[in-house]
This record gives C-alpha cells, structure tokens and sequence, in this order.
DNA sequence: AAACAAACTTACTTAGTAGTAAGTAAAACA
DNA sequence: TGTTTTACTTACTACTAAGTAAGTTTGTTT
C-alpha cells in the first residue's frame, strides 16, 4: 500500500519507499512531509495523511513533532541542509558555467516534475504564505535569498567567461530565471511537464551569447 | 468591520466595500471568495470566511453555491469572463504592442500585487491543482491556454513591427514571459512587491530591440 | 387576499483537523 | 537487577470544515 488519497486524487509515493524502509520515523515523517507539502500545500496534508502512510498513529507524530508549526520548520531546514550539501558537492566539480547552470536547474527542479509534479518550496510556501507560521515565513525567505544568491553567482562567473549575455543587472536577471522557473513547475501541473524543458530552453536562449 | 483573519493573519478587505454594497449576496460571495482563493488557497478559506466578512450565516452560501465546487467553478468563470470583457475593450485601443504588453501585465498581474499580495488565478489553481475538483481543474487549463494566446498575439504583432526581438519560437516565449509573472507574484509575498517591478523589467529587457 | 417563490436563518450532522493525557513495551542505563 | 528513557499506542478533546433539512421573512404574482 504505497498510496495515499487526498481530496479524491490518489498519489503514489513509491519513489520514497527506498528511502523510507532505511531511516528512523522522525526523518520519514520529514521525508514525506516534504513531498505532500509540496504536492498539496501546508493547509493540503494532514498528520493522518502521513501516520497512515507509514502505518503508525497520528499521536506518533505529535511525538516528534509537538505542532504542525514544528514540524513545518523541520521541512523547511531538511530542504535547506540537503541543498547546501548538494551545493558543497557541486562546487569542487570543475565544469563550465552553462553546464553549472544546466545541474541546478535540474538538480533544483527537473526533478520535482518528475517525482509527483511538486512546485518547489519557495513556490509552496509562497502560496500559502499568510497561513503559515511566521517561522516558517522567515526560513522561506531565507532560503530564497540563498537560491538567489547561487544562480547570481553562476550568472556572474558566465558573464565574466564569456559564455552568458543578457540585459540588466545580474542579480535581476538571476532573480527572473527563478521566478520563470518557478512558474514552470506550477504551469506544468495544468499544461504538461514540457513546459518546464521549454522553460529551460527559453532561459538558455536568452543567456547564451549569439555568435 | 472590514478584516477577516485567516491562521492569525489578519487581512484588510476594505478594497472590496465599495463594490461589494452595490451588488446582490451572490456576486459578493464570487468577488470575495477569489480574493480568499488567490490569497489563501482553495483550502485555505472557508464559508465561515466568507459568511463572517457579509454578515451572513454560511447556509446561505449553501444557497447560492450547494458546494464548494460551484462557488469555486463561478469564481474561474467570473474570472475569465471578467479578462474577456476587458479583452474586448484592450482590443480597441490603438497602441503599440510594447504598450499593449506594459497594459496587459499590469491590468492581469500589476494590480494583484498591490491588492492584497495575490497571486494570480492559474498559480493558486496551480498549487492547488490536486486537491481542486476535476471541473475547476479543466477550467483553469482552459483560462491557461487563453491567456497563453493572448500573450503569444502580442508578442507577434511586437515581432513583426521590428519592436521586439527574441529567441525561440514566438508561443513559448509568450509562456516563457507569463512563468516569470507567475513566479513573480509568489515571491512578491516573501521578498516584496518590487520584485514584480523587477519581473517586468527583466522582461522588457529581453524583448525590445538593441539599437 | 391567498399562494408562491426567493433569500435567507436556525439548528443540526458528519467528517476531518491539530493536539493531549495517560498508559505501555522495549531498549538503555545505573 | 531495577530504574529510567525512548518511542510509541489508546483514547480522547476541542474545534472547524462542508453540507443539509426545516422553518421564517419578504416581496411578487395571481
């Protein structure tokens, strides 16, 4: 039983059950919390949602997590930690600034689409912004400064080699990549999952200088 | 008594008075229900809200909408037909399409910002997209493409007059453009309204033709 | 004046929500 | 070995949600 239905629409999480059966309650709780966070928004899940999922009791959650609040933070920071590991990762790789730039759109988002069409955790707590906790408010922004701050960089460094070309100044133009690929994961619900690759495309046509 | 709280955010809808005492309950439920949906989710409002704010009961949301379905399919189509009438009138006006282009965003995205930090009709049915009824769900599609077209017939009249000048094919620049408004209005909510303004310029600055 | 329908209110049901208090089994510790 | 701690379960509470059935008021039609 690897489902889960919420408001009539059934969802598989088959892609976590891997993941799940290695680690402790507290970090499956986290796991699957994140995904029905992004699939359904904070006020879209519920504790049943995830203590039926993982065959234990609602009250095992409060265990872990006293408040929704709390737990909602523990998200919020599971998806900061993983990106700021995958970043230190990234940056001892020594490739250009168009392949860089390639790697964290994909490692960023592309894969969100694929794995249960989620937005991406600006997106989500940007929608439900006024119904979440003012913690949960403020790591959100944080972590959005930090997302922009990275593809400025990379912008910056693709500026100086050469390889990008575009108007403006740089942390605007990086500021607009984000917000169209933002846009991307959340049209992609409605219209299909190529307008994320076009998204991308269109990024890239936009950047790449012309000879 | 002009405010409604929502999770202890308390939201000032006074905007709305004046329209709401010229017209019947039925129109009042639709304006306000997709002020509560764009700014808190479809999950994220009640009939209470609504009932609360007219100083009705809920039954008599009952009446007008028997579910929460109807009310939210009336509010797309309230949505769409209002872009359409306005459509019409935009489509009169002799101007030129970077001007048509700067009216058309700020008419569709601009004025959100402003009222009450929404985000627009296809990010909230968006995010929402999976807990949202399957009548709600095509509608949104449906208002996606329409508004695709329109962004599309612009920049393709911009091309032809030598005003605009881009990469890719003309219909995915066109969504290219409304991911980044999009995306734009959500992280308005977390890092403030200019981010729109930059949005816009970015766009601009991708588009117009270098001398 | 009587009948009817529109637009509600009153009072309720059912179901789901976050959260809690008290109890329990097993592991870790002293 | 006895005690404490961890990680739960059982069994609830208080509350909010959507939705309904029956009654009431008000205005309109016949």
């Amino acid at each position: 039983m690897s489902d889960i239905t919420i408001a009539s629409h059934s969802y598989s999480f088959d892609y976590l059950d891997n993941k799940l059966s290695k680690v402790d309650t507290r970090e499956k709780i986290i796991y699957l919390g994140e995904a029905l966070f992004q699939q359904f928004g904070y006020n879209g899940f519920s504790y049943k949602h995830i203590s039926d999922k993982l065959g234990i009791k609602n009250a095992a959650i409060h265990y872990h997590f006293p408040s929704k609040e709390d737990l909602g933070v523990a998200i919020i920071t599971h998806s900061r930690n993983r990106l700021e590991r995958w970043k230190e990762k990234m940056d001892t790789l020594d490739i250009s600034p168009t392949e860089k730039l390639e790697k964290y759109i994909d490692g960023m988002y592309g894969w969100q689409i694929e794995k249960g069409n989620r937005i991406c955790m600006i997106a989500a707590t940007g929608t439900d912004y006024f119904s979440i906790p003012e913690k949960m408010q403020q790591q959100a922004q944080s972590l959005g400064y930090f997302i922009r701050k990275i593809y400025t960089e990379i912008l910056e460094e693709g500026l100086k080699k050469g390889e990008f070309q575009f108007e403006g100044e740089t942390k605007y133009q990086a500021l607009s990549i984000l917000m169209t690929l933002q846009g991307s994961l959340m049209t992609a619900r409605l219209h299909g999952k190529e307008v994320f690759q076009i998204a991308k495309k269109q990024i890239f046509l936009n950047l790449i200088t012309k000879k």
